[in-house]
DNA sequence: GCGAACAGAACGTCCGGTCTGTATGTTGCG
DNA sequence: CGCAACATACAGACCGGACGTTCTGTTCGC
């Protein structure tokens, strides 16, 4: 009965728990949303005590942003990988909408959502989120530029097509929140390429 | 010093209450969130006191599902006396677009969507939710086939049109949402108009 | 030893539900 | 018609639980 003993630096030992605090807060917005991701939920998830939640994140508007923070890093390192392996010319377009929904489709929608909601009624909240939400908004605009081809991008009808496909986008994905067992086959993807073809 | 007494039935006492009640639950859902849709927040908007409250609505979930109620009620309304006063022929498209938007834009989706967003993570009122909701999405869909005109609506890319009209509305309400603020006079307008008809 | 990482008890607040008591209509019976 | 019995509308105190925060004590790396 040896007791192996683990040596790891305080830096180590902190990012370790710092990080799944993180992921436990994550997933309690998925599965639970906004109401039910409470600092007693977060710990149990994440198998730490009550002194080192606090100890990380003073208080829950902290723990909230800076999984907020790493919710939108996830998105920012998706969606820069994403449009690396693709084909080119036209056979782009189709694989390429459907990489965009992708972002659309998932837990880290729905968990953006949740805050994205609370942020509305909660003026600190809120305030950090704005910018987050612009910068994302900007890499998916630049996403778009680059997977729907530079001379669409550059065509005036262009930002219809934007801005009908990222709205239309959200608001599909809004539908399927309430559904979360709904099958995903549905016709989306054929209606947003059909509008991106007839505006290029 | 003659005090008045106003006599009033038991039915008008218990109308006028109720209603006042469910109104403060509605504008609370607005203001506040789902979140801060307390019950002593209601009781106070309503200015009534706790036995009133919980005389007509016995828990929580009963006050939500009547406000709910009420809250569909008079977006079928609104869908319904809509699309009375509009122009004939091609000039109906643009106002008929302009009137769907309006059922997006307002305090009346503001507080659906709360409620939305708490339904996914509560089953209870997931479930009631549920029909309200399918109901609703066929009385837009007969808005949109009297209003963009029936020749458009047995087009068979009259779906494609009717599904990322809708789609995108939703998705531009939920964008305003964190901003209520933001003048409202984005090109959206022009986007719905020129995808509609370039499916017509 | 010194500070950071962590453990866990304790506290104050708020919320939803329940309970008892009171006033005001409504109804049935003579 | 008149009054008693009843039902309904409302008032407000009370309770148990949950939640976020704060506090004190302990371990571990440097």
């Amino acid at each position: 009965m040896t007791q192996v003993v683990v040596r790891r630096t305080q830096a180590e030992r902190s990012a370790t728990t710092r990080a799944a605090v993180l992921r436990a807060t994550i997933d309690a917005l998925v599965e639970l949303g906004h109401a039910g991701t409470t600092t007693a939920e977060v710990q149990a998830r994440a198998g730490v005590s009550r002194g080192a939640l606090t100890h990380h994140f003073p208080s829950k508007a902290a723990l909230l942003l800076a999984a907020m923070d790493v919710l939108y890093g996830e998105f920012s390192t998706d969606v820069r990988t994403a449009a690396a392996d693709l084909p080119t010319g036209r056979a782009r377009l189709r694989p390429a909408i459907a990489l965009i929904w992708g972002r659309f489709d998932g837990p880290l929608f729905t968990a953006a959502m949740e805050l994205w909601v609370a942020a509305r009624t909660d003026p600190e909240l809120r305030a950090a989120l704005l910018p987050y939400e612009r910068r994302l908004g900007a890499q998916l605009r630049g996403l778009c530029r680059d997977v729907l081809g530079a001379d669409l991008a550059d065509h005036p009808r262009a930002e219809t097509a934007y801005q009908l496909l990222l709205t239309s986008m959200r608001g599909q994905a809004m539908a399927y929140v309430l559904q979360p067992d709904a099958p995903r086959e549905g016709p989306h993807l054929d209606h947003w390429y059909a509008m991106v073809e007839a505006f290029a």
